[in-house]
DNA sequence: CGCCTTATTGAAACCCCTCAAATTCAGTGG
DNA sequence: CCACTGAATTTGAGGGGTTTCAATAAGGCG
């Protein structure tokens, strides 16, 4: 049993009846996860699917040569491991907290049980196709747009997700390594250290170690959209 | 209401009480679509969601500079179009078959009402997930991936989901001209020209216009993954 | 047979990755 | 407090993979 969160802001619970809503909660159980810890792995089996309460997580997926794509950045409010769960398979990402961070798990019996009422069914529906279509964009990108531009889009994003209002701008409330952004955009590091160097230059942004502060969002913009 | 088909082949539709899958043939309509011809535009509002009987769709996706990245080929008994119409938007893809073809679709509101349907929502679900991990995949690759090891991998998909046997091998049994494949790919239609005329040297395939038959599907495999 | 689309192929240019080396930075422990 | 350490970052040089451009060839369809 969970308390002292805001259940309606979890998109899976939207909407619900109060007795659907407090069934979901009672069989819900909370962990608190550590910054850097591993909450699964890839290749485990998918048992338990979870919301974030809050902090952030990481979702990884590491190819067989050994290098790693980042999947997604999990949002308070947000569920992952669903997906894995629903289909009964094995993970196919690894999570990691990238703060403190506290999460509600179900497993995947309690998961089926859940899918059946309508409304959580609806809403699941809701975020699995909402996420097809930012895989589709960001297909999309990767298939279409130079690294600079993936850049541009990917900070945007991030700081929409987890930005903060500073006296410079808005400030991407993350550890975020050029490695990160890079596993994030399909580039290298080198090229991402290059790019944020070159638009730090201009003032576009203010960065340093594991942080980007976006000064001139609209120039981002420009860049991202290639505008003019 | 529709007739002929085996409908327990759709996936969507799988498991349904007996008056469930009644109603939903009831609400249906079919609509023949000719070789080439588009069934819906990007931008378009998303009213009617389909379920493909036979033959073969593209759902291509045009960006602002006017590139185009094809994001599926629906095969027969596969939906599309649910997605925008469940997020009640414009379709963000066109839609056009790439041979004579015949769909089954449902307006927006009958959509809704199929999805309080419990075994529709998890249907619905399942295939949105497995949807979401193809999209994951392939975000991977682009992310990853040498261009020559994504079309591999293109070829395999495709021999896999129209494939015909052949004396030759395997016929992918499509139009399919070297832009499909680059669009398809995230790489340049002279890349694809290339390859496939590197590989159809080396026995691999065998092409022609418009044509592609694979003949040592296990080369392509070592290709694709990178094995040895 | 002629036309239009599709495909091929070479050469040049370019983007970006890779490698290497130096530098900065935060945290640690003496 | 400061040197030490390891991680993160920067920057240049070089090279490789792909794209781009151009020109030609090959196929199908009327």
């Amino acid at each position: 049993m969970v308390k002292q969160i805001d259940w309606h802001m979890i998109s899976l619970f939207k909407d619900l009846p109060d007795e659907t809503l407090a069934f979901a909660l009672e069989s819900a159980f909370t962990r608190k996860v550590a910054a850097d810890e591993f909450m699964f792995f890839q290749g485990d089996p998918a048992r338990v699917s979870y919301v974030l309460l809050h902090g952030y997580i990481k979702l990884i997926q590491t190819t067989p040569k050994g290098e790693q794509v980042i999947m997604r950045y999990v949002s308070p409010g947000e569920e992952f491991g669903i997906i894995a769960v629903l289909r009964e398979m094995n993970y196919p990402v690894t999570a990691q907290a990238v703060m403190d961070s506290e999460v509600a798990g179900w497993d995947d019996e309690t998961l089926r049980e859940l899918m059946l009422e309508p409304q959580i069914a609806l809403n699941g529906m809701k975020i699995l196709a909402t996420r097809v279509q930012e895989f589709q964009q960001r297909t999309q990108e990767l298939a279409t747009e130079r690294m600079e531009r993936r850049i541009a889009r990917a900070l945007l994003r991030l700081a929409q997700q987890s930005g903060k209002k500073v006296p410079e701008g808005v400030h991407i409330d993350l550890r975020l390594t050029r490695q990160d952004l890079a596993e994030l955009t399909g580039t290298s590091m080198y090229s991402v250290s290059r790019t944020l160097s070159q638009w730090e230059s201009l003032g576009l942004i203010v960065c340093s170690r594991e942080q980007v502060t976006i000064c001139l969002p609209h120039e981002l913009v420009r860049i991202a959209e290639d505008l003019q």
